[in-house]
DNA sequence: CTGAAAGCGCTTACAG
DNA sequence: CTGAAAGCGCTTACAG
């Protein structure tokens, strides 16, 4: 392994300057600067930073934080925010919470996370008053990629607006009974994604002179699986909706599937729209309000960064993305 | 931030004792030990990885590497190594090869790996000798999920078989003549996954008594798009199969998709087999040769875990993972 | 512009 | 079983 004492000794100069010269700090000739770059080149050297975080306390790395460790949603926040991270030369620690409890607390371990990562990218979490504080505590950075926390900036989307998207385009096409398949009974963090979009949706109806039946809400977490069983569940009620707006496209697609399966055609009898345009919705025909996930990924990234440069610590910001409807052929005027 | 001398301060002992107990080491008392930890545990304290790393060269993190940040088949052997990893205390790196040459170098890059990480795990990355001489001079334990490397162990699955098993049930329903949808023209690294599951699907032909027509073999990569493409070009030949075996699970749904566009209906006029049991195939009633990727990325991080631990460098050896057909509706017999 | 030296927070022989 | 001390490889005031 070459250390900083190999450089300086070939280069002729201090250990010092040769920290100086590769960090681009100022204070180093031109000439030596240019020398010590050479060298450290020619003998691939690379500052350990186990040994640089020791006296500065910096990792190098930020830590990206998911509630499971797969899911379309996540792996694209990911994979927008390491393309960022990753040119600005920070690593990326990752970390999800499916293992239970015993990882959710330690990746809100005060001091854990804060001797191992700079900063914290935080996706689509739903976090308790304790959980807000403890990242308070940490000192460091905290991106929220989702939902608004109180005192974090944060990057997302308006989920009233991708309701009354969703909503309108049904309406437009002549839609008046509108079925709405979301929102999570189990969820007492009160995670706003699925009511928000549903508020949306209300509103929509109303401004086209049709009250919400409470009838055609059905509950759906984000999966295929939760969108077979609401419509499932809407199938057994005494209800025939020519319509219906999924929280997310997986949750449409559960629901295409199980409509098809019962002989309902799609759209003739039944148009569907989701959210999200996931990578598989044009083959499946999924209409649908698409949202760039990379593009928040790398905002996020893009304003952790900054703040870590900087060292500056901003006003909590909230970033919104905006939203696009995308009409495909799982949506029609009603027969 | 709590240190170990705050640790040592009020427990009355010396931070070797602290660094000693905590970790588990013999030469501490029962009675010692329990007072470290319970100390510990009050005050929150976690050894900085940096400080920690220093003396000993260790940083406590694996870096997973993958040709790109998402798709399929990359998230689910992270997730599987991810479990495993985070179980024994290790931290994850994500690095991926997407961002061209540079980033690839980056990986490669001797000292900035075994800097930064203990062991590598590497996904199904097609390497270049001079990529398995950096590996190696790295002298950190490594492990290849995927394709056969040289002196690396593997834990992969048998593409010959696979392409056997696809080809077998094709068979078995009665096709004869049976199209493969893969390989990449420009693959020149030899990347072994579409040239072995062809030759197992010549194999099983050829013990049908069918000489496999090269005009039936299209070349795709492993993405939705190749298969649709695929399917184009096959249509665009003057030959009309009755079946067709593409080489992965997405290539397949490509291939279904075009099929239909062109009013040429799956299972009837062209069974379609994939390979992967990708999340969303059950979905398509797509047949598949499934393999357990999730399995595949656990038993890599295991054996990364166990030659980290014990220090003992094993003989590099071969895992082969079991694969299993999985007959849905996207197959059935020629009519 | 450059260097000597202290110090970051741990681990690990070495002594006792 | 326990502790004092050296050392890991850097960075950063401080001096010059």
């Amino acid at each position: 392994m070459t250390g900083i004492v190999d450089v300086a000794a070939r280069a002729g100069v201090s250990v010092a300057t040769v920290s100086r010269a590769l960090r681009g700090l100022p204070g180093v000739s031109a000439a030596t600067r240019q020398l010590v770059q050479d060298i450290a080149a020619e003998l691939g050297y690379v500052a350990s930073p186990s040994a640089a975080g020791l006296p500065t306390g910096r990792t190098g790395a930020v830590a990206v934080v998911s509630p499971i460790a797969r899911g379309w949603y996540f792996t694209a926040v990911l994979e927008g925010a390491q393309e960022v991270l990753a040119q600005h030369g920070y690593d990326v620690l990752r970390y999800d919470l499916s293992e239970v409890e015993t990882n959710r607390r330690k990746v809100f371990d005060t001091q854990l996370l804060r001797k191992r990562a700079d900063g914290l990218l935080i996706m689509s979490l739903p976090l308790d008053a304790d959980e807000v504080a403890a990242l308070h505590a940490m000192h460091r950075p905290v991106m929220v990629v989702g939902p608004i926390v109180p005192g974090i900036p944060t990057i997302r989307v308006d989920d009233v607006e991708v309701g009354r998207q969703a909503t309108r385009h049904l309406v437009e096409l002549g839609h008046r009974s509108v079925a709405f398949a979301g929102g999570d009974p189990d969820d007492h963090l009160g995670f706003p994604v699925s009511p928000d979009r549903r508020l949306g949706y209300a509103e929509v109806l109303r401004e086209a002179g049709v009250e919400p039946d409470p009838r055609l809400t059905v509950p759906a977490k984000f999966t295929v699986e939760a969108g077979i069983a609401a419509y499932e569940e809407l199938a057994s009620r005494d209800v025939r909706p020519t319509a219906l707006f999924a929280v997310s496209d997986e949750v449409a697609m559960g629901v295409m599937y199980a409509a098809r399966q019962r002989g309902v055609r799609v759209p003739e009898d039944l148009s569907v729209i989701g959210v999200d345009d996931h990578d598989m919705s044009w083959l499946f025909g999924l209409s649908t309000v698409a949202q760039d996930v990379r593009e928040e990924g790398r905002l996020a990234a893009m304003a952790l960064v900054e703040r870590l440069r900087s060292g500056i610590d901003t006003e909590p910001s909230i970033t919104t993305v905006p939203t696009e409807l995308i009409a495909r052929t799982s949506t029609a005027p009603p027969r």
